[in-house]
DNA sequence: TAGAGTCGATACAGACCTGTATGGCTTGTC
DNA sequence: GACAAGCCATACAGGTCTGTATCGACTCTA
């Protein structure tokens, strides 16, 4: 019943908004009553912090997937399977920004208890970036993955403006450039050699 | 009277976003009727549109404002007057993330009138990083142009997520190094010389 | 002086919002 | 069979939203 609920609220608050989608749209679309979502729910503000907590939940479910995907390799290659994940959602006709980014805008207030969870998530990307670099091994870990956290932020934002085509497409060039430019062991590449990689 | 109202109604659609603004507020801070309201503008929509046209034009007077404070040098010293125009702009307390992605999170239907001037925007700002760009002579005008673009809109959106502090203090560095790994005039530089430049 | 246009203030219509109250139905358990 | 818990459906309270209607005052021009 809580996972119904919360389903049809992921898809109508991400799809639409959170303030254009009231709970009466989401008692209607996911056929439970509204006492039942006052029941699991204590008001909208909890709907939307665990909607956000959902969101989190599958997003670090989809990176470990992509990670483990070409894990075996590298750190280096874990990373390019990373972005290549992160290209495909974004390119996905569904895909309507950061989820995160997206609420703080709709939330300006700071002591909103669904800002805590936008927080967390991008904090915690940072952090999941900073070791990925770490066991990559380049010079100044903090400073690339503040670079690469930086890129996919960028990506969630343009994916949103401009689409599929515009400066995604660039993503995973600028990632491998930076890393690249921080690494000892590989002759620092020319941007056009990547290019063709 | 319709610049009063305007301006109350930025200020107001910035600061706490366009769906949380009820006309009712912007009426009361701007101290005029509201039948003034809708002589000058139709709807909230139009409102909304009108708002957008104005941060619009905003945005590249400070653009050309930052970029003729360095054109002088150089078409790379543009480059960097912008850059540190916009790093200056995310580092403001006032800033809540590019006014042109917000909207298009607030307003999912892509017929609504403020989404042409967003579109408009974002092309304008991938169009004069393109000719910038070509004037600095890069080998490959059009994708390091989508790069910048990338880099400028990552700067926007985790300036709101994290603040001043976080990724956003690589903005610079990542644009130099992008820029010089496609030009064939200075060495290719490593990240490393460009920090202490 | 007459009239047209713009302004402020208020009230209102009709819709939507969150959250609650009520009552009847079904299910499981002792 | 009695009781409790969870569910659905409906109605409602109280507030806010966009947009309109009404009325009186002011300004400018003929």
């Amino acid at each position: 019943m809580r996972a119904r609920i919360l389903q049809t609220a992921r898809d109508l608050f991400y799809r639409e908004g959170l303030r254009a989608i009231g709970v009466d749209r989401i008692v209607a679309e996911s056929g439970v009553a509204k006492t039942s979502l006052y029941r699991w729910f204590p008001s909208k503000d909890d709907l939307i912090a665990a909607f956000l907590v959902e969101e989190e939940r599958e997003r670090w479910e989809s990176w470990d997937r992509n990670a483990a995907r070409f894990s075996a390799a590298s750190p280096l290659e874990e990373l390019r399977g990373i972005f290549i994940g992160l290209e495909r959602q974004i390119a996905s006709s569904t895909f309507r920004g950061c989820p995160f980014l997206n609420a703080v805008t709709e939330l300006p207030d700071p002591a909103h208890p669904a800002r805590a969870v936008c927080e967390r998530a991008t904090m915690e990307l940072r952090t999941r970036l900073l070791e990925l670099v770490t066991s990559i091994g380049v010079r100044n870990p903090q400073q690339v993955s503040d670079q690469l956290t930086l890129l996919v932020e960028g990506a969630f934002a343009s994916g949103q403006l401009i689409g599929k085509q515009g400066p995604v497409t660039q993503l995973r060039v600028m990632a491998e450039l930076l890393v690249r430019s921080q690494m000892n062991v590989v002759p620092l590449a020319r941007q056009d050699s990547l290019e063709t990689a």
